[in-house]
RNA sequence: GGAAGCGUGGCCGAGUGGUUGAAGGCGCACGACUCGAAAUCGUGUAUGCAGAAAUGUAUCGGAGGUUCGAAUCCUCUCGCUUCCGCCA
């Protein structure tokens, strides 16, 4: 949600924001909206001073009330109950429209209406070659009988699978692997420092294991509740099943204090995510790419308006740090207008070469919330100077488990159905050189 | 599933109708003492909204009600805790 005294200032911005991102808000019934709210209130006061100036009268007086001051009273109440009621018909409307408008994007994110405008601002490695005909995961996981897809059907239905095996190995790998990583605290300087992001702290990661489940408020307050036919409702409670970490874990220090010494705070949670995958019917049905559910690293952190972007930029370099760890082909998208979410201002995908279909797909994602979601979570930071400001949240993939296993099964595959483990997980998988 | 209890400031914890935005403590800040620190003592220390400010107003889980007046009484609701049962 954004600050109404904002909207109120910059309004060409904010219609920028709507615009830009494909939304309607109608933003002049918006501010009329307020200004009948501040009139309102203004008005109840007025009236609760006098109220309350009757009563003080009242209570100086002692135990004998006087009639006429009782009357007096009556007749504010009456009153005061009347204005309450105006502004009582016009709140939800406008709290309504209020929460309807985006975050405005930041400067530098590329205008466009369709995730064709995407940029790409990168490209990092050579697809991967071979000197074969290189499969698909799914074709060379079913020969190793990784992936069980049928029974999965047969049990659960479309978009699940058993993983079993050697990827389940490779999973654990890949877990231990970036937990050990980014809660080591010479890793992050090293990844701070040759990114470039000077100034930034070396603090490193609190790993997290968060509960999968989080209640219609705290969703919502996070604004990643809509679509809700993209989610999961549990039956008969006001609990949804999360569809990403940063879902828990950036709703966990709701209506929290932080005191600005404590700051960057940074979370790595791992967690299985649940997605309907609404309006995806078709798309992506071979193998492990989409699914109904599947295990994620997720990072996110809170901080102060001055250092946030340069969070976000290093979340982003953790991304393209992990890659280059794995050695895979990829390529960074700036993410347009329309593509980044309604709270984000700026938002970076990172697409990694797959060469069983021949193409980059997305296996991360890095969002910049500014103040946007902790406005509704209220989430604060007490600065050094006693001021109470709203904090930052930053949230991007360490990696998404199954889609950089696709990755890995792809580019690192041999011609005898085997895959080559990456230098880095070796030490996880007994120092074996291939799976 | 059964029963009981509890939701008050950054934290703990008083407060059952009238200067209570709220005692006391902890924490924190500043000051005194000290070569310095600890300890001790003193002072200060909630947030939102409106306002340049003075100030006003609201807020004691949430919503509604009673009353001239509600943290305090009533109703509903949400959350949490404990005990018993059941299960891992």
């Amino acid at each position: 949600m954004l600050d109404i005294n904002f909207i109120r200032t910059h309004k060409a911005d904010v219609e920028y924001a709507i615009k830009s991102k494909a939304y309607k808000v109608d933003l002049d019934e918006l501010l009329r909206l307020s200004d009948e709210r501040k009139s309102l209130t203004q008005q109840i006061e007025q009236l609760q001073q006098s109220r309350n100036a009757n009563s003080a009268e009242i209570k100086r007086l002692g135990g004998k009330p006087d009639p006429k001051l009782i009357e007096t009273g009556k007749k504010i109440k009456a009153e005061l109950s009347k204005l309450e009621d105006k502004l009582a018909k016009i709140e939800p409307a406008y709290i309504n429209l209020l929460k309807s408008v985006p975050n405005v994007p930041e400067k530098d994110v590329p205008y466009g209406l369709s995730e064709d405008e995407n940029e790409v601002a990168e490209i990092i490695g050579e697809p991967t070659k071979f000197d074969f005909t290189p499969k698909n995961h799914y074709e060379l996981a079913s020969i190793r009988d990784w992936i069980d897809k049928e029974r999965a059907a047969k049990v659960t239905g479309a978009r699940f699978a058993y993983i079993k095996g050697d990827l389940v190995k490779l999973q654990m790998a890949i877990i231990n692997f970036v937990i050990n990583s980014l809660t080591d605290q010479s890793v992050i300087k090293n990844i701070i420092d040759s990114y470039k992001l000077d100034g930034l702290s070396d603090k490193p990661f609190t790993p997290v294991l968060p509960p999968l489940m989080l209640r219609t408020e705290m969703y919502d307050a996070m604004d990643r509740l809509e679509p809700r036919e993209d989610r999961y409702k549990i039956e008969g409670e006001e609990l949804w099943l999360q569809g990403s970490a940063e879902h828990v874990l950036g709703s966990m220090h709701a209506g929290e204090i932080f005191e600005e010494a404590n700051l960057p705070i940074r979370y790595l949670g791992y967690a299985t995510s649940f997605r309907q995958e609404a309006g995806t019917y078709g798309k992506d049905m071979e193998g492990i790419i989409r699914m109904h559910q599947f295990d994620k690293l997720e990072m996110e952190s809170f901080s102060t308006k001055e250092t946030s972007r340069k969070e976000h930029e290093f979340f982003v370099a953790i991304q393209r740090w992990l890659l280059e760890q794995l050695e895979l082909p990829y390529r960074v998208i700036r993410k347009c207008t329309f593509d980044i979410g309604k709270p984000d201002a700026r938002g970076i995908d990172m697409e990694v070469w797959l060469p069983g279909q021949n193409k980059y797909r997305e296996t991360h994602t890095a969002d910049y919330m500014t103040d946007y979601q902790s406005r509704r979570l209220n989430t604060r930071v007490r600065r050094n100077s006693g001021e109470l400001e709203l904090v930052h949240t930053n949230d991007a993939t360490a990696f998404a488990l199954g889609r950089i296993m696709v990755a890995i099964i792809e580019n690192y595959q041999t011609a005898d159905n085997k895959v080559k483990i990456p230098t880095v997980l070796k030490p996880y998988l007994n120092n074996k050189e291939e799976l």
